[in-house]
DNA sequence: ATCCTGCAATTTTTT
DNA sequence: ATTGCAGGAT
């Protein structure tokens, strides 16, 4: 066993509160991760609350599991059967069980965004209306965001007039029993579901609330309406909910996430035990006077002011630069700088930026350098074509009314089925209240259909039945073998040519991943909670790109997310003695207030600003995304090699290059710079 | 009817 | 980069 942790005066007494309602109001780097664990630890050997008793609320999977390793270390054993995760894990494993008591299987998918924008799009078409006048995608929105404010599709219709919402509350109202009769939950349905179930079975709520002595939530500034009430139900009896937040750290509230619950808590809390961690471990008090003016902008706060004992330190320094490009060169010059002066090392140093688009041209610069990096939530493996397409098979097997992944499936490999025959297929299933897959199975007995479609509809059947069987209670890794030698999966892929060589290799690391997740996971076993593969596939569906291990070391680059909308504000409010104010361009000097900048009324300020071009000759407001590009500069293309841009036209996210790649096959090309993910060509350069 | 090719449109942020 | 869609070949 670990010592126990060292603590300051604030930590330590929200580590020991004996019981009863707690906010712990947890300023940046004040250790806040480090109470919760610690407290966890002290609920088990100090106050003797077994680990099942326990509901723990943490942001990300991979906090969770991070989180779970450091208890396990502090008590010298793993808190086998502690509850830990994050709202929908934790969630979607308690509606594992209570599935029946809902009109589900315990066997239910989850439903992704791309599986709830499918059956959005075919609820729309099988209601005559526009797909290009309704977009899914915004219908799902609106749906979603109904949802998180746990509004019924009446509800949503009584709202507001428009025909978006108007056509958003019909298709809600077809959601619920589509997603039913596939036996599938939606993201927004596994933070809904545990309401209904204590809502209608008050003897399950009464039976969870004794089950979970304690509820602890992290990051409580970014809770919605329903995550807080289902925190809220389960702590009702004993009043034993600690959260942890920071009211000016909100970054989720347009995912329907509510930082007034960090107010309103001591009010439905009556008792609350209010704690503020001030002491900041990880920044000077220089940064630490930075940030305080930037805060001190917010209204309805809780307040606090953060302290450290590292006086001093380096100014903030507010960098003006041409372009992104230019931005992230100095960006990389003054990283390697600082390395080769031992000042830091590169796994210390970290870009924050506001969207993943923008990471490109820092990978350039770095890449270019030699500096290490790595990329934190760009693109997730889950949303590989070739890993769905399987996983898709794996919940087809679980979960035989999967209409989504039959979907997918039915016709991957290529088995001559198309959308035509689909849409009979789908008329017949709606008519017989089956599933496809089991429509399929009765393709023989569809007028409508073609002999070849007949046969390759049970045909899938077939094949999965036999999937079912060989796969029977085996583990994922095993299941994802047997459905590649069943489907000839790897052999489609490589009839794909180059690219396909690539997938083939993530399905490689697919399958080795989900033997190395049987490896570590055995906790949840003991509960029971459903076959290894549908385990495996919860985890799969809740995963998320920041929670993917990227080991490589160096330079962290990662999305900051919102609270920077409106950078001028907070550059404003930045305290003029605490940053130093440089250029990239000597020749030009940005400004905050008054000086050198000629009074230009209409002159963006913050971000803007700051890449406004040194000189004249460009557009002012060009894209703060996508690079900017010059006649006669190389570039490179992934596919098409490299090349001369010829011209440039459009703006912003419009804007085109035209390219005369070297290779004369493919001669000149119009590129959209945003999405065609051209680099620039250091060799050619020189030469 | 299905498949293939080439072109257009799409991305904030996450479960 | 990837997906969706239109138009043509099979």
């Amino acid at each position: 066993m670990t010592p126990p942790l060292p603590l300051n005066p604030a930590q330590r007494e929200a580590v020991e509160h004996p019981g009863g309602p707690l906010l712990v109001l947890a300023g940046a780097g004040s250790g806040k991760t480090r109470v919760l664990t610690a407290r966890i630890a002290h609920l088990i050997t100090a106050l003797h609350v077994a680990p099942q008793r326990i509901f723990a609320v943490t942001f990300t999977n991979k906090a969770a599991g991070e989180m779970r390793t450091r208890i396990g270390q502090l008590l010298g054993a793993d808190p086998r059967g502690l509850w830990i995760g994050t709202f929908h894990s934790l969630s979607a494993r308690l509606l594992r069980r209570e599935a029946p008591l809902l009109g589900f299987g315990s066997n239910f998918t989850i439903y992704d965004s791309d599986d709830s924008e499918a059956l959005v799009k075919r609820l729309l078409e099988a209601r005559q209306l526009s797909t290009k006048v309704y977009p899914p995608r915004s219908v799902h929105g609106v749906i979603s965001s109904a949802k998180n404010r746990m509004l019924t599709p009446e509800e949503l219709g009584a709202q507001l007039d428009t025909p978006l919402i108007k056509v958003a509350a019909d298709v809600y109202a077809a959601l619920g029993p589509a997603l039913k009769q596939a036996n599938a939950m939606d993201f927004d349905d596994l933070l809904l579901h545990p309401l209904t179930l204590f809502r209608e079975h008050p003897e399950r709520l009464a039976y969870w609330q004794d089950r979970f002595q304690h509820v602890l939530v992290d990051e409580f500034q970014d809770t919605n309406a329903a995550q807080y009430l289902l925190v809220k139900h389960l702590a009702r009896q004993h009043g034993n909910l600690c959260v942890v937040g920071d009211d000016d750290q909100a970054i989720y509230g347009w995912r329907g996430a509510d930082v007034r619950h960090m107010l309103t808590f001591q009010n439905d809390f009556p008792g609350t035990k209010l704690v503020r961690l001030e002491q900041n471990y990880r920044s000077t008090q220089i940064i630490l006077d930075a940030a305080n003016g930037i805060i001190a902008e917010n209204t309805a706060r809780l307040g606090k002011t953060l302290f450290t004992e590292k006086k001093g330190g380096a100014p903030v320094t507010l960098l003006s630069s041409a372009d992104e490009r230019d931005e992230a060169e100095w960006l990389a010059n003054e990283f390697a700088r600082r390395a080769a002066d031992g000042e830091a090392e590169y796994e210390g140093m970290a870009v924050l930026y506001r969207t993943n688009a923008q990471s490109r041209p820092l990978e350039e610069a770095f890449r270019f350098r030699g500096i290490p990096y790595r990329l934190i939530g760009a693109i997730s493996f889950y949303e590989r074509r070739e890993v769905k397409d399987l996983l898709a098979y794996l919940r087809l097997i679980a979960n035989p009314a999967d209409d989504e992944a039959f979907l997918r499936v039915v016709n991957v490999p290529r088995r001559g089925i198309g959308d035509a025959s689909l849409a009979v297929l789908g008329r017949a299933a709606a008519a017989w209240q089956k599933p496809l897959l089991e429509a399929a199975r009765r393709a023989g007995s569809v007028s409508d259909l073609r002999p070849n479609v007949r046969e390759g509809l049970s045909g899938v059947a077939a094949l999965l039945d036999r999937l079912r069987e060989a796969v029977g209670q085996a583990d994922p890794a095993t299941a994802l073998e047997t459905i590649l030698a069943t489907t000839s999966y790897e052999q489609y892929l490589a009839d794909e040519g180059a690219d396909g060589m690539e997938r083939i290799e993530n399905v490689r690391e697919l399958v080795a991943g989900a033997a190395a997740w049987a490896e570590v996971q055995d906790a949840e076993a003991a509960e029971g909670t459903g076959t290894p593969v549908e385990r495996y596939l919860t985890q799969a569906a809740l995963i998320t790109p920041v929670d993917e291990d990227q080991n490589e070391p160096g330079v962290t680059l990662l999305t900051a997310h919102m609270e920077l909308a409106e950078p001028s504000r907070f550059l404003d409010a930045l305290p003029p003695e605490v940053v130093e104010e440089r250029s990239t361009t000597p020749s030009w000097k940005p400004l905050r207030g008054s000086g050198a900048m000629p009074p230009r009324p209409s002159r963006p300020r913050g971000a803007a600003a700051r890449r406004l071009p040194p000189d004249v000759g460009f557009p002012e407001d060009v894209s703060q995304d996508a690079p900017r590009y010059v006649k006669g500069e190389r570039v490179r293309h992934r596919k098409f090699g490299g090349g001369i841009v010829r011209a440039v036209s459009g703006e912003g996210r419009d804007l085109r290059v035209s390219v005369d790649f070297d290779d004369p096959d493919i001669g000149t090309k119009q590129l959209l710079v945003a999405y065609a993910g051209l680099e620039r060509d250091w060799e050619g350069e020189g030469a």
